[in-house]
DNA sequence: TCCCTTGCCGAAACCGGTTTCGGCACTCAT
DNA sequence: ATGAGTGCCGAAACCGGTTTCGGCAAGGGA
C-alpha cells in the first residue's frame, strides 16, 4: 500500500522521467532515444536494446499526449453509447466494458466512452471525440443491419470495428457471436427431442443480428425435415413484455407449438409469462430455448435452457481486433467469429405425446 | 448527413484550424490568442471578444492534448470500475455512464473509463491513468465506510469526487442521495398504514450508506414511537437471494413482521420470493418498500413501492462536481445531496388486522 | 514637462515528444 | 587507393499549444 501509494505520488510530484532524462542517462540524443523505443530499423540491434532496457529501468513511458501532438494518434478507443432504444443492452454492459478495458490496457491503451439520447447528438458526439483526439478508433456496439454509424466513419475514413456483422462486410472489421447456429442447434435439440412444431420469436430487425438468426432457425427446421409455420413466428421482440405477448399470440394459434426458439434471454423470459397465463408447464408442456445467457435466465423457474455470449470475451475481442485496425492491418485479417456456448437446463424436455392440456 | 460527414472529415483531412491560423487571422500573435482564450486579465476585454468571436467563427477548438503538454490536464474525467463483488452495480451503470457523459461533455469534458477485478489491479490502474495523464480526476463510485482509495488518492493529492458520503468527509467531495430520509419516510409510511412490527434488510455494510440507511430506519421507529426487534433485522443483504433468504428468516421469527423495509430493490424482491413460499400476499399480508428504483420492481407482481434515486442526474451532478473539483474550488462548496423520491406501488398496504394466515 | 505606472500585447522559450535531413565512419567492389 | 554504398546516429525543425519576460504607448501625478 505504502508503495503503491508512492508510485501514486510519482505522477504528481513530477518526477515523470522524460525523454531528454533518457537521453541523458544513455548518452544519446532525443532522437535516437525516440527512434529507439519505436523501433525504427536506422537504429541498431544493441542501441535499441540497451535503450529499452534503460526504459525499463528509469520507468520511463512515453506521454501519450505528448506523442500525439505530432502523430495525431493518442492510443485510446471510443466507444458511444445509445440508450434511446430499449435497455436490452444494460445487463451486458458491465462485462462488455471490462472486456474492452481488459483488451485496451493490456496494449497500453485506454477506453474514453461517451453516450448520447438521440441521433443527430450521436454523430456530434462522434465528432466531438475526434475532433479532441480523444479516440483514434471507435467500437461499435449493435451493429444495425444498416448503420448509419459505419456509413460515416467509414466515409471519414475513421478505423473502427462493430459487433455484429453487416451484409455489406467490405470495409467493416467485426467481431460476432454465431447467433445463426445457436438457433440452428436449438432447432436440431428440439427435434432431437421429439418436437415437430416449434415456434421462433426474434429481435428487432433492425439490428444485423436478426436476419442471420432468422436465417439459423429457417436452416435447423430445413435439416430436421420440419416445415415453417408463420403463424408461429414473431419479430422486432426485445423485452420481456415483448416476449409475453409475442409468446401469447403464438401460443394462442389454432395449432399451437410444444416448443419456441427465442432469439432473446428477455423473450425467453417474457414466454414463460405466457406460458403460465395458460396453465403450461415450462419443460413439460412447452420447451423454451433463449439466447444470450443473462444471469436471470439461471435463476427463472425452471432455469432457462440458452446460448451464452461471453460478452467479456467479446469486449477483449473488440480492443483487440480495433489496435490492431488502428495499426493500419488489413481489413480481412480482422474479422472473428465465436461460438456461443449452448447451456441445457431444464426449460426443455421431450415433447408432450399428446397436446398439452389447458388447465386454465 | 453529408453535412455531418462532411465535418467528420474535418479531422482526417486534416484542416483542423490551429492556434497559428487564428493567429494569422487576427493579426494577433499565438500568445495573444492563448491568453484570450484562456481569459487572462492582461488582454483587454475588447481583444478576448474578438478572439472568442473569430473562435467561433473559424470553429477553432484547442486540442486537449497540446494544451495538455504544457498544462499537465486534459480535461478528461476518470471512471475506475471494480466487478469483483456482486454484480448490483449493473442495472444502475447504463444510467449512470449516460449521466456522466453528459456532464462532461457539456462542459467540454470526456470521460475515460477503466475495469477491473482485482484490488492489486485496482491501484495499479489509477496509477497507469495518472501516469499517462488520461484523466485529471476521478469518481469513485460506490464509497465505502472505509475506502481505500479515497485514502489513496487523497494522500496523492489527486482530485476525486465520492458517489456515496463518508464518515471522515474531510479532503473530499461528495455527492450523494439521502438513503437515510428513505428509510425514515418508508418507516413512517408503514407506521402510517397501521404497521408496528417492521422488519429491515439492510444492504452490505462495507458500503458506506449502510450506516446511514440503518440510522434512517431507527429515527423513523423512533419518531412512530416503535420498538425495533433485533429479530427482524439483517444485514449484508445485496442481491435477490440474499434478500429472500434473509425475508425467510424473518418471517419464520416467533412473531414476525407485518411489514419489511429493505435498503435495496433486490432484496425486496427476494422477498416477494420468500413472503410467497409462505403463502403470504404481498400488500396485504405483508408490506415491503424497497428501494433503489430498478426497472424491475415496477414489473413486479405486485409493483414495487419504492424510493427511486435518479443515476442519470447523479452521474450528471458527479461530472460537474469533479470538474469544479479539479479547476479548485474548494472543497465545501463540492458537496450535495438530493432525495429520492418515495414512489408508492402495490406492495404496501393497511396492516393486516389479524395476524396473517399461513396458507401453506 | 518628466517620470512612473499601468494596460496591453509581441517575442521567444518551453513542454515532451517525433521526424527529416545530413554526416560520419565503415565496408566493399573496382 | 578510391568512390559508392550502407549502417548508425546527431542536429535541428516541428507539432500546437502555454507561459515568462519585456517593451511600447497611453495616462496620471508631481
Amino acid at each position: 500500500m505504502a508503495a503503491a501509494l508512492a508510485r501514486l505520488k510519482d505522477r504528481n510530484a513530477r518526477d515523470r522521467v522524460t525523454i531528454s532524462q533518457m537521453a541523458d542517462a544513455l548518452g544519446l540524443t532525443k532522437s535516437t532515444v525516440s527512434r529507439a523505443m519505436n523501433g525504427y530499423p536506422d537504429i541498431s540491434e544493441a542501441t535499441q536494446l540497451r535503450v529499452k532496457r534503460m526504459a525499463e529501468k528509469m520507468g520511463y513511458h512515453p506521454l501519450s499526449h505528448a506523442q500525439a501532438i505530432k502523430t495525431g494518434r493518442t492510443r485510446s478507443l471510443g466507444l458511444v453509447l445509445q440508450f434511446a432504444d430499449h435497455d436490452a443492452q444494460r445487463p451486458f454492459l458491465a462485462e462488455f466494458l471490462a472486456g474492452l478495458s481488459s483488451g485496451a490496457s493490456t496494449e497500453g491503451w485506454t477506453l474514453t466512452v461517451a453516450a448520447t439520447d438521440n441521433h443527430d447528438e450521436l454523430i456530434e458526439t462522434f465528432r466531438t471525440i475526434l475532433r479532441d483526439g480523444k479516440a483514434d478508433g471507435f467500437i461499435l456496439p449493435r451493429a444495425l443491419s444498416d448503420d448509419p454509424r459505419v456509413r460515416l466513419l467509414r466515409e471519414a475514413d475513421v478505423p473502427f470495428v462493430l459487433f455484429g456483422r453487416q451484409e455489406t462486410a467490405d470495409g467493416c472489421a467485426w467481431f460476432d457471436v454465431l447467433g445463426e447456429d445457436a438457433m440452428r442447434d436449438a432447432v436440431l435439440h428440439l427435434a432431437e427431442l421429439g418436437h415437430r412444431r416449434i415456434g421462433f420469436i426474434n429481435g428487432g430487425r433492425q439490428y444485423a443480428y436478426a436476419g442471420l438468426r432468422a436465417r439459423g432457425f429457417a436452416d435447423g427446421m430445413a435439416q430436421a425435415g420440419l416445415g415453417i409455420d408463420d403463424q408461429l413466428i414473431a419479430t422486432d421482440a426485445m423485452t420481456l413484455e415483448d416476449g409475453a405477448r409475442a409468446a401469447a399470440r403464438i401460443l394462442d394459434a389454432p395449432d399451437p407449438p410444444t416448443a419456441i426458439v427465442c432469439a432473446v434471454d428477455f423473450t425467453a423470459l417474457g414466454s414463460y409469462r405466457a406460458a403460465a397465463e395458460r396453465g403450461l408447464k415450462i419443460g413439460r408442456d412447452l420447451s423454451i430455448v433463449g439466447y444470450d445467457g443473462i444471469p436471470e435466465g439461471a435463476y427463472a423457474h425452471p432455469p432457462l435452457t440458452t446460448f451464452a455470449v461471453d460478452n467479456r470475451a467479446a469486449g477483449v475481442a473488440l480492443a483487440t481486433l480495433l489496435i490492431r485496425r488502428i495499426k493500419g492491418e488489413p481489413l480481412d485479417a480482422l474479422r472473428t467469429t465465436v461460438p456461443a456456448t449452448f447451456v441445457v437446463r431444464s426449460s426443455t424436455g421431450p415433447a408432450p405425446t399428446q397436446q398439452p392440456k389447458r388447465e386454465l
